[in-house]
DNA sequence: AAGACGAAAGTGGTTGA
DNA sequence: TCAACAACTTTCGTCTT
């Protein structure tokens, strides 16, 4: 697209610099247009068949369409490619192929039951804010799930809540089952079941809930001090050099640490307020608040 | 009065005979 | 298959600040 600028100073004399993105009159040195997008290939193709070969179109394949973005799609044009109007006999066939298209694209009971899920999927995602890999993982999940049968007997909303979770779970991004199911409108005993299915089934491997980012996201909730937060993360550490970790729902740890710490530093948070963002009672954190102080010895000033 | 504490009973799951 | 069990929840009365 050759167009011809003109500088304020007159100059006409203007290049664009493809690293930084910007226009630049060579003249004076002002910087006319920053956000410029290269629209050419990342490639260079130094005959025609190294071009042949690296050329490709298209949208990227995505989980999150029924048919991953692939399946080709007829115009419902009555016109042909150069815009003639079709004749009679063209526009039936037409019609005919526009029908069996459909039939061989959707009318099959998975893609049916995945058009149905993925919709679900983006819903609930959207609820709960994912980020788009957690989201692909989820769908990949879920078509795992489909194709090998896991949905009979169940409702397409827990197993897509059961997916969702589980793709929370192996991205590392912290979002409780309870939060889950919400989001899904099912109750969490519903998710809890069809999540347990799910991993019986496929066997995934889920990483243990990253303690670190639960302190992280407490303290930013509770807007803690960042010096109750190191405090709690220390507190954590020696938790676990104790291995009083074993066996104990990393929530109820985290919360009792983080409430232990607010308690040393003397920044008062009350177990009911620790116990609501952690989603669990001010019992456990009672039992686990006692095991920590019993087996760590602060300098209590209680 | 709010918050902390602790006992008791209940829940839903795992384990091992 | 079923009882025992561990972890956690719910509920509620009592104590402390």
């Amino acid at each position: 697209m050759a167009q011809t600028l003109t500088c304020e100073c007159g100059s006409t004399k203007i290049v664009s610099d493809n690293d930084s993105g910007e226009l630049v009159c060579t003249a004076c040195g002002t910087v006319l247009d920053s956000i410029m997008f290269n629209q050419g290939p990342e490639w260079r193709a130094f005959d025609p068949q190294q071009s042949d070969k690296l050329t490709r179109v298209g949208a990227p394949l995505t989980n999150l369409i029924h048919d991953k973005g692939l399946s080709t799609t007829i115009s419902w044009k009555s016109q042909d490619g150069t815009g003639r109007r079709l004749t009679l006999e063209e526009k039936e066939r037409q019609h005919r192929l526009r029908k069996w298209q459909r039939r061989t694209t959707t009318n099959n009971s998975v893609q049916r039951n995945l058009t149905q899920a993925l919709s679900e999927l983006n819903r609930i995602a959207d609820e709960l804010k994912l980020p788009q890999n957690t989201r692909e993982t989820a769908a990949h999940l879920y078509r795992k799930a489909v194709t090998q049968g896991l949905i009979r007997g169940r409702t397409i909303q827990s197993v897509v809540a059961s997916a969702v979770y589980m793709a929370c779970r192996q991205c590392n991004v912290i979002r409780s089952l309870e939060d889950v199911a919400k989001a899904a409108t099912i109750t969490r005993k519903e998710a809890a079941r069809n999540y347990r299915h799910l991993y019986k089934q496929l066997q995934p491997e889920i990483p243990q809930v990253n303690k670190d980012q639960l302190i992280t996201k407490y303290v930013s909730a509770l807007r803690v001090s960042g010096l109750t937060e190191q405090l709690c993360r220390r507190i954590m550490e020696k938790a676990k050099a104790q291995r009083l970790t074993i066996g104990r729902a990393p929530e109820g740890i985290t919360a009792a640490a983080l409430y232990i710490a607010c308690r040393l530093s003397e920044e008062h948070r009350t177990q009911g307020e620790i116990a609501k963002t952690a989603q669990i009672t001010e019992v456990t954190i009672r039992n686990r608040y006692k095991e920590l102080m019993k087996t760590l010895d602060f300098e209590v000033q209680v």
